[in-house]
DNA sequence: CTGTATCCTGATAGATACTG
DNA sequence: CAGTATCTATCAGGATACAG
């Protein structure tokens, strides 16, 4: 077993929002700040920022700045990102087949 | 994308020991909860304990209770936690494949 | 529009000791 | 041997306000 590149995977794909913003980078290229804020509607500022930057950090998410006034900035995925994007679809199939409708929360986004 | 279905899957994957006690549990059939406790080291005997239960209520593991004196119980997989094997792979090749070894923490068990 | 700083709360992990 | 109870430390998530 490969426990520390597990969790080191782990790290990238935790918490309630990475995989949503990695969904939503997959979905919609050249996303931008409030654009990404709006769709996922439950989540805070701060929080939404935090995560981007760890995903930046990680490598998972590229920040392309336009230098404009009034402040233009798009987020897109990097390769990396992207591959990442079949190993979160198996851990969501795996739950699709395997767990039972009744034991899961309200949908926060779909 | 669907995310309560990563969430709900991500809940039983989680956390620092969850995959290792699965893993131990996959090598190892009628584990003790002493010989869990002696091969995952740094474990704390609570946190086992309580990992374990999660997991059995969860439908990962089941308890096989000997009713000998002294007590003598035995864990395994069920079918259901067996399955989850190769999702876990997933996440571990992906690290294996993408994280630089220099960024991995220290070796917790291997 | 994009980002940062403060403060608060709940969940998770761990140290330690006790019970049948 | 197997399991529970207490108490504490740490961290992720969130509410809110402020700044370039």
């Amino acid at each position: 077993m490969y426990a520390n590149e597990f969790d080191a995977t782990m790290q990238l794909i935790r918490g309630k929002w990475k995989i949503r913003i990695l969904y939503q980078l997959n979905g919609n290229e050249h996303s931008r700040f409030n654009t990404l804020e709006r769709n996922m509607k439950p989540i805070t500022h701060k929080i939404l920022a935090e995560q981007i930057q760890q995903m930046i950090d990680a490598g998972l998410v590229e920040r392309h700045d336009f230098h404009e006034q009034p402040l233009h900035v798009e987020y897109n995925l990097t390769k990396k990102g992207q591959s990442l994007i079949p190993v979160v679809d198996v851990i969501c199939d795996w739950g699709l087949a395997n767990i039972d409708p009744s034991e899961l929360k309200e949908t926060l986004c779909d």
